[in-house]
DNA sequence: CTAGAATGTGAGCAATCGCTCACATCCGAT
DNA sequence: ATCGGATGTGAGCGATTGCTCACATTCTAG
């Protein structure tokens, strides 16, 4: 007997099997990007997705149950080159430079299509969290709390808490330079640097701390 | 002879004129208000927004000539609260104090209605920005380079950008507490600032910075 | 070559959206 | 009390949306 087909999956409904079918997803999927990007959630319609891409809406519901299923497509595809980038990181021995070159993904990740990075990320809080693929964010997370534990680094009292801290302060930095129309990713990672070290340097006294800017 | 009806005029149609329509804008905008931050941009319609106020559509447009307009309105009434406790900001001779001010209102602000708030920002950018209300973050941004002029901050080199920087982080992170259920004021102060005030330490060379957390 | 599976199409359905308008009700000035 | 403007109502219009389905086209196995 055939498995009865859950109307609520995500996963395309066919595998592509021929070629062709293939690269009709990545067709579709780079029409959804631009029109994200380019427009916003206004013209990010099915209709105008398949138009953009060439193909008839039809084709787009062969490979994608509903709209949400292109949208975590699109998640997924960006996400994985930023997971790739730090998926190693937790063999680096040195905090230091395992946090630099974590700024470093997160800057190169965001500012090669800022737009996009940014709605996908909105996207991403909204959508239900499928069970399998875990969040990003606590991915990422991990690691950093990982990191944190390195003998180079100052210890922290709360490393999860301050994980969450440095990433959230580093996507803020990083979000409003892909706003601005920011390129320059050595500027931004330096400032970013900044904060991530001057968070993790400024844990004692914050007073006694500031008044030595004068004393020097 | 009547001024002509200029159909993409954003204010009210009507200004209230008796105390019932003044408690009908109200009651709109609250309901408005809970829609977007209980189901957000989803359930975010006007014919919901006119049910859960209690009220006709019709009463809805009678105040509000499109859906956008309500949007602004909200955002207005919620950004004016933080605009009016930050607005003497200037006057502050002390660069620290006034910059934990400014964290301050920014913690208290974001976490009074976390949800309600960041969706605010995010249709903030998203809409064309009225030419008489600047933009919320310009104001805050030239508020934050005036106190970075202050003596007791070490001088920075761009404080147009600094200030930028400062603002993205702080917004970041609060953001991320609000999101995640952080009710605890005190405790998110005190991590912003030390990403502040360290991002404002960590000017020289960083390397020789992190350096000296080993020789204290 | 050919049959059947894989792939592609787009008119159009049901639902929903923002918004209008003809009309009812309420209130304050006289 | 009465009248006119202020306020409130909701059925429903036109447009758009996500999505289906009957059908056409293309590819591959035998």
């Amino acid at each position: 007997m055939a498995k009865p087909l859950d109307p609520s999956r995500l996963e395309p409904r066919k595998s592509p099997a021929q070629a062709r079918s293939a690269a009709t997803v990545g067709v579709i999927l780079e029409a959804a990007a631009r029109i994200l990007e380019e427009r916003g959630f206004e013209a990010y319609t099915t209709n105008e997705i398949a138009r953009r891409a060439g193909v008839g809406v039809g084709s787009l519901y062969q490979y994608f149950p509903r709209k949400e299923a292109i949208t975590r497509a699109l998640i997924q595809r960006e996400t994985a080159i930023l997971l790739n980038e730090i998926a190693d990181l937790g063999a680096e021995p040195s905090g230091r430079a395992g946090l630099r070159r974590l700024i470093q993904a997160a800057v190169m990740h965001q500012l090669r299509r800022p737009a996009l990075a940014r709605l996908l990320d909105f996207e991403e809080r909204r959508l239900p969290l499928d069970a399998d693929v875990a969040n990003v964010s606590d991915t990422i997370c991990s690691i950093l709390e990982d990191l944190l534990g390195r003998p180079d680094l100052p210890a922290q009292s709360d490393p999860a808490t301050v994980a969450r801290d440095l990433l959230a302060l580093t996507k803020g930095m990083v979000d409003s330079a892909g706003e601005r129309g920011e390129t320059a990713m050595e500027s931004l990672e330096r400032r970013v640097g900044r904060a991530v070290f001057g968070y993790l340097q400024m844990q004692l006294d914050e007073i006694a701390q500031a008044a030595s800017f004068f004393k020097k």
